[in-house]
This record gives structure tokens, C-alpha cells and sequence, in this order.
DNA sequence: GATGAATGAGTGTTCATTCAT
DNA sequence: AATGAATGAACACTCATTCAT
């Protein structure tokens, strides 16, 4: 029931948004009472909780499997990295939106258990950058903490836009998007005048 | 006084979204009632409606200008347009804020009025990087259209984080994306070896 | 304008009801400002109740005519009463429908105005109908003061659902209403039997 | 609570009409809170249906008993009828006034489920009329249609004026009303001149 | 004569939350 | 583990009315 509710929510948070959504609204789609969803919850604010760190925490995890890699480049490790965030914005946008759009409507005390965690996550593309600046693998000119916000536009974005219907796959896109992240868009041609 | 309630209310839906913000926050702000809201807009998604159009024909504003100038390549009007984005996005991250979180807030027959700048925005971002395909400035292998997205992504998500007292200047990040998106992050030495 | 607020309003009146008419729906149907209202009317009231004396002060005008009218018996007066109430109702629905209505709406000093001038009415037909007893045109054994409320009962109720375009004329009605009220509705093989 | 919501509601809808009337109003008189009401009805329309459709079925399952007994002439289901629609008045003038009055604020769905039970009643009176003409107890050059609107017509408008406490009793006053519907006001020396 | 801006009290409705059972 | 009744605070919106111009 815990897991019902929560999926229902995160259903509706995402489609409708967390304050359109009321309690009813949930505990109707899932044929119960309002009580019963105070029997598992304190409040609509905790499963707006759980939600976020359900998400960032899955997010930390599997980029903790792509950072222990050891035998992958950072190029690699920054393209598994994208990878995986478009898959799991693809197979749940209505998470990511939640996890996007309404982090504030947690209070003081749950914005610093999850914030924490999603500056981790920017941090350690942060890190990846870096260490393939002082590697040699990227360039020295630009800035390691920009980049990863840059990355993070990249990739985040799509939970705005795309369609798991498309045309365009995950995997299309995420090589489309390190192609560019890693050898620009220009022509080589362009380079020779450099 | 309507463009006073309009900036109050970019403030304070900004500030603390749309649905959180009462009729009451706004006008006891300005020190007047209730009624006066209503003397002004027929109701609260009217504001909001008003504050979507601006933002986006803004944009549009300053977009048509940057496309109209003959005299700059497409990689130049590209720059143009993230540098823009990020300059708006500065001055305005309340009104920013609004713009890309509270859109569904907007019934069909507003959306239907703003969507569509939206989408010539991005279409117009599109078009820039289609016509540098064509003329051998942008490399062929990759779509124009997911390129729009990646790029936006870039420039917009700078509204998640940016902080405009912060030590990045908007000149200084628009010319790191911009290397990143034109040349890549990786280095030359590493396209010694394609 | 004066004329002009006290039609439209009773239209409105008569169609939506008092209390659903806005003083903005009226002069909104005039194409001037509510200023223009409360420049005739010192409030809302003060048109209704200038409707309500109006439409009484009317009835009571054609019911002196009548009563005054010393050729007829009091079996034509009566009929003359209830023709010239069917043609009032008929002439002027929405306001017969805010006056059978709406009187609730005014205050004590207002209501202290009409209501004795509807009590006159009726009073003046149970005084038709105490004459004709006393005359020996109708029937000793029924009380003319509930008689008076049957007759009007009868008249009055049309408004309730008399259609001006009906295919029962004015006169066809009040000829059906007298027959019935004067000479009942049994067939006259009952009375042979009396 | 269903129950006591809906009496206090005819009470004060009848004194003060439904417009007039707020949720609050309800609630105080019942010592409880707003919430509660909106517990068991969805709006303040929802009360007023309930009301409406509690009355005419009322009516109309008295009138089916009426019909139903074979052993009675026309006339005197004409007479119990009137007898029945004066003594509902009597019993519930409040609700009688809700009924005749606050019809127009039913929506088109709900006017649609309580305006054909009205017609109902109204055409099963004809439908005795008519019948008395058919088997030569009412004369033939009346019309049945309009007679009917008639009879109901002294019926009803008692809601308008009658006093429970007065003089004369619901069993006088259906005793006048039907000598006059059946025999007429005039003296049978009147008759005699025809 | 008429306008436009502003008021302020009121009203229907929503909804998170509580709690006895 | 779940229900159903009740609460109470908040909120969007309406509208009669005022008044300086």
C-alpha cells in the first residue's frame, strides 16, 4: 500500500502537479480513504519526500557504479553519466518532473536531507571533469563546475521536451549530446584555421 | 498600478510559485485590496498569462534582431542567442522562474496562445544551426533539432542555479558554453588521433 | 437613462433574478460605467422598488377605471379585473415575474410602501365579489375574502407559465378563467338534480 | 446530518430565499462547520435539488393514490387533489416557497431531472379534467389544458398568502375553492336568466 | 452627466489534517 | 489496517458602493 501510494503520487505530482493534487485525489485512484493514507504517511509532504529521494539517491547510485569503473576514460565515465540520466528521466518522467518542479514545497529540514545529495551528484560530474582536465583528456580553458552545469542542462532538459514515443532513441540522443559536449559542433574544416 | 501588480507578482510567484502565492500576497504588498487586483485582471491566471507573454516576446524581440543582422555567422548569431538567454535569464530569474515552472498553470486556450512562441523560439534556434549545416560551418553528422534542445538546455538551465551576485559574469559563461557547444571540450591532441 | 436603467433592468430582473443581476450587468447592457447607475439610483433597491410601484401602481390606475365604471355588474367588473391582470402579465412578463418574486428584496420602509397597495388590490376585488353576494349576484355561502385570493390565485398563476406566443389568446384565457369562476365546470345535468 | 442540513436549509431558504442564504448561515444554525456541510453535499445547489425532488415526488406519490382509486368520480379526485396540494402548503410552506420560487438557480442538468416530474403533476390533473369532460362530468367547452393550470393556479398561489395559524382551515378553504372550481360563484337565480 | 479607480465585506468552495471507532 | 465524520483555515472571486475628477 506504502508503494501504491507512493507511485500513484508520483503519477499525479507529475502530471498535475503537488499542490493541484490532493490527498483525495490520491487515495481515490486507489479505491482507499483519506485516513488510510495518513496510516502510512504524517503528511503530503513526506511523500513528496520519499519521492525526491527515492529518485536522487537511484541517480547516486548508479553513478556511483559508473565512477568505480576503473578502466573506463572520463569521456566514457561522462557519457555513461548522460546516459543515465536520460534513461531515467525516459522511463520516469513523471519522477523527474516531480523532482525538478517541486522541490519547494519541502520544508527546511527536507530540503537538507535531499539537497545535499543532488549537489553530490553535480559534484561528482564536476569531479569527472576535472580529473580529465588535470588527465589531459579535456581542455585546461574552461571551467570544470561550469561544464557540469552545462552537462546537466544537456541532459536534464529533456525532461521538458521529450517524448519516449519520438523517434529519436536514448541512445541517439545521448551520442548526439556527447558529440557535441566532447567535439563541438563546428567543422573540422573550422579547425584548420586556428 | 497593473504594472506594478504585474512586477509583484513576477516577485512573489517567482519567489514562491504561483499556487502558493494568494490574490492577498500580492496586493497587500502594493498596500491596496483585493478588489483592486480584480479592477485590473479578470483573475489570477490572467497575471500569470501576461507575464508568459511578455517573457517569451521578449525573447522573440530580441531574437528577431540577432537573426536579422546580416552581417554575422551563424556560429556568431548562435553565440548571440545563448549570451541573450543567459543576459534574460540574469536580469529576470523571477520572471524566468515563472516562465519555465508555472506554465501549466495556463488553460488551454492560454497555452495556446503562448505555446507556439515557445516553439518558434526554439524552432528559430533550430534554424540557425541548420543553415550552419548547410553552409559548412556546422558539422553534418548531427540533427539541427536535438541540437536546438541541447543548446537551450545549456542556456536555460542556467535559471536552476545561477546566481547572479555569484563570481561568473554572463560574458564569461556565455564564452565557456559557447567554446564547449562550437569546439568540445576534449583536447586538440585527442583529435590528432580520429 | 433613467427609463433606460429601469427597463433593462427589469429584463434582466425578470430573466436572471434580482439578487443574479449585477449592477455592472446593467449598465454593461447600456454601454455606460456603474457611476451612470448610482448617479439616477441611490442603490440597487431603489430600482426595484420603482419597478415593483410601477407595475402596482398600473394595476390599481386600470382597476379604478374599472371599479368606477358604474354601467357593469359586478360579474362584468370582475371579468374586466382578471382580463386586465392576464394583459398586464402578458404585456410585461419580466416584470410581473419580479414583482411575484422579488419582493423579499426590499427593506421594511420600501416594503411599507408597496404592500398596502397590493393588499388594496386585492381588497378591491373582495370588494367586487361582497358586493355581487350582497347584491345577490353570486352566491351567499362562500367567503369573499378566500374567493378573491381563488380569482387571483387564477389570474396571477399564468405568469408562472403563460407564453405571450402561445396559441391561447389573452382573451380565449380569461373567457375559460370567468366560465370556470362564474358558472364551475360541472355540466348542467348536475344541477337539474339539485 | 444529511437529514438536518437539508431541513435547516428548506427553513432558511423559504425565510430568506437560497441566494440570500449562505453555507455559513446553515452551518451556525446546525453548530457545526462549513467542512461538514460540504461532507455530505458536493455544493449548495446539490441541497437545493435534493429539495426540490423531495417535494414534487412527494406531491406526485399522494397524487398516484389519488388516481389509483378506482371508486372515486373526477370530481372528487379534483377535490382531493386540491385538498392535498393545500395541505402540503400548509405542512411546509418553506419548502412549497423554495419549490414555486428558487427553481431558476437548479443548473440545466438538475432543471431537467425536477422540470419533467413538474409537468407531471400538472398533466395528470388534466388528465382528471379531461377524463370528467370524456365521461360527461365536466362540461365540454372548456379546455381541459388550461382548467388545468387554473386549478392549480388557486392551489399553489396559497403558498403566497396563506397563514397556518389563520381562521380558516385547510379543509375550509379546499371546501370554498372546489365549490367554486365545480359550481361556480354565481347565484343559481343567474342561471335562470340564461 | 458620467467616468474610472478603488474598496471591503462577503461567499462558495477546497483541502490537509485529526480522531474516535 | 482502515474508515468516516468533522474541522478550520485559506483562497479565488464577486459585487454593491463610494468618490474625486
Amino acid at each position: 500500500m506504502r508503494e501504491k501510494i507512493i507511485n500513484t503520487s508520483i503519477a499525479l505530482f507529475g502530471a498535475h502537479g503537488f499542490r493541484e493534487t490532493s490527498i483525495e485525489d490520491i487515495t481515490k485512484e486507489l479505491g482507499v480513504t483519506k485516513g488510510t493514507f495518513y496510516y502510512y504517511f504524517t503528511n503530503k509532504e513526506d511523500v513528496l519526500m520519499h519521492i525526491h529521494l527515492r529518485f536522487i539517491e537511484g541517480l547516486l547510485e548508479q553513478q556511483k557504479a559508473i565512477l568505480d569503473n576503473q578502466s573506463k576514460t572520463n569521456q566514457e565515465k561522462l557519457h555513461d553519466n548522460v546516459q543515465m540520466v536520460i534513461r531515467n528521466i525516459r522511463n520516469g518522467v513523471q519522477s523527474a518532473k516531480v523532482f525538478f518542479r517541486e522541490m519547494k514545497h519541502l520544508n527546511e529540514h527536507h530540503t537538507s536531507k535531499v539537497l545535499p545529495k543532488r549537489h553530490e551528484f553535480q559534484r561528482n560530474i564536476q569531479g569527472i571533469i576535472q580529473r580529465g582536465i588535470d588527465e589531459g583528456e579535456f581542455r585546461r580553458d574552461l571551467r570544470a563546475d561550469m561544464l557540469s552545469f552545462a552537462v546537466l542542462g544537456v541532459a536534464n532538459w529533456s525532461y521538458f521536451w521529450f517524448e519516449p514515443d519520438g523517434e529519436v532513441s536514448e541512445d541517439q540522443l545521448t551520442d548526439i549530446y556527447m558529440r557535441m559536449i566532447i567535439e563541438g559542433i563546428q567543422t573540422k574544416g573550422g579547425e584548420i584555421d586556428e
